[in-house]
DNA sequence: GGTCAATATTGATTTAGATCAAATAAGATT
DNA sequence: AATCTTATTTGATCTAAATCAATATTGACC
């Protein structure tokens, strides 16, 4: 089985926001070492999931929000007539559960892609410890907004974008998801389907497989199934939009 | 001129949170009076603003988030390869601004679609305030948590509705929200242009016009100009993929 | 009221991507 | 290793919606 995500600190030290290798993109980025500790002492570390386990499921109760220490999530919702599916992949060191919010209930079921180990932070304690830590509010807002601008560029890339440049906006999306926590963002190691990627995409899995492959014919990827190597990043970049590397997100 | 949304206190007293009609679905919800009070200090009444003007445009630094008290707004961004458009309507009630919050400068530019008021809040206050009044904090996160949940939302609609459910889709979202603010939910007069509406749903403007006429033929809708009449409201709820009305949302 | 520009409708044609249909290929299970 | 299941690729065909094109309508401005 292809694991894509390393897993972070394998050996069994004991766990802690203070030595954890992806701090500096985590909730702990914005805060001095007390502060630290106090975050610390309120978040359950390293729970443990297997592929296909769900790390909730639509319409759960909101209790707190994930980091991703290792592995990955996609994340899926049925409306009402059956229609729509993935809407997020999730990887090292991004949050997950910012859907449960605004109504006590999540939108979306999450679901680990590849065995993977979560940090949970429960909501109302970590509230708390925002009034008592400018910083550690200020971050959290940060962070929301940008799942906020996310959301808003996946509007734009849904609505006007065709299929090849839709799937070059996903590889490179990726890399620099990686690339952000020290994966290598040029050989992707893809932990979801061909079919997930379609449902985010907004495209049938077929068309996933044509466009991988006409990347692949104009020479700027590599296709080994799951493995998928970027070898020209200018005209990939053109193709998917973007004067420079985006930024991460869902 | 259609001006879809009517004004709100038009009469010249000061205007207060306290006294604002909008009250209770905006920040001044989740406070009692007291904090009301400190609310409004920090907040800048009624900004007006003429058809075409712009909130803020796209890059601009942000400061401020703004809740619209009449009228309406359109938000777009252009992408550096010129695609994407609008991606967000906004009436009375509803918060505009949330979009600059990760990066400190909005990734979209908002317009006026007809002569429209706003109050200002700076953000920086806001955050302030939030440390005082735990309420206020939680209500901040439950609404940009709303904002998440309408977007992503969106991101199923936009990758697996056809246009006449999208259309339909559309309709009913404008009617719940226009219910909200006691604007009739069932005569919508529409202050966006086809165009827009297109941009908005990833559709052509011809497409809009089309699934207008074709719900019309059906009987469910009404169709003059900028004015729409709903009709029959559980036929267009089942083309929308609606259990029932939606909350509101960007 | 008359002219112009912006919007909206409607029809004809094209096309990007979906769907249908096999054939491989990779992993999982025995 | 052999079988079975799940994923992937590739080709043929179909179709929803885009695009192109022509009017028609509306509102804005002299």
């Amino acid at each position: 089985m292809v694991v894509a995500m390393p897993n972070v600190n394998q050996r069994r030290t004991v766990i802690t926001c203070t030595n954890c290798r992806l701090n500096r993109y985590c909730l702990p980025a914005a805060l001095n070492k007390s502060n630290i500790k106090q975050l610390e002492a309120i978040v359950e570390h390293n729970c443990s999931y297997e592929k296909g386990d769900h790390l909730y499921r639509q319409k759960a109760n909101f209790k707190s929000v994930y980091v991703v220490r290792s592995g990955s999530f996609k994340s899926y919702a049925f409306r009402y007539n059956g229609k729509g599916r993935v809407n997020g992949f999730f990887f090292p060191g991004e949050i997950i559960g910012m859907d449960g919010i605004s109504n006590r209930s999540h939108i979306n079921a999450v679901q680990a892609l590849e065995h993977a180990f979560v940090c949970e932070i429960p909501f109302s304690k970590l509230k708390s410890l925002s009034l008592q830590i400018p910083e550690l509010q200020h971050h959290f807002f940060a962070l929301m907004g940008k799942e906020i601008t996310n959301d808003q560029e996946f509007h734009n890339l849904l609505s006007s974008y065709t299929a090849e440049e839709r799937t070059a906006h996903f590889l490179i999306n990726l890399s620099s998801r990686y690339e952000r926590v020290s994966i290598s963002p040029f050989r992707l190691l893809l932990p979801m389907t061909r079919g997930d990627i379609g449902e985010y995409l907004g495209l049938s899995l077929e068309t996933i497989s044509r466009m991988f492959g006409k990347l692949h014919r104009k020479g700027l990827i590599a296709v080994n199934n799951r493995e998928i190597e970027l070898l020209q990043m200018e005209p990939l970049l053109k193709i998917a939009g973007c004067a420079t590397k985006l930024g991460g997100g869902s």
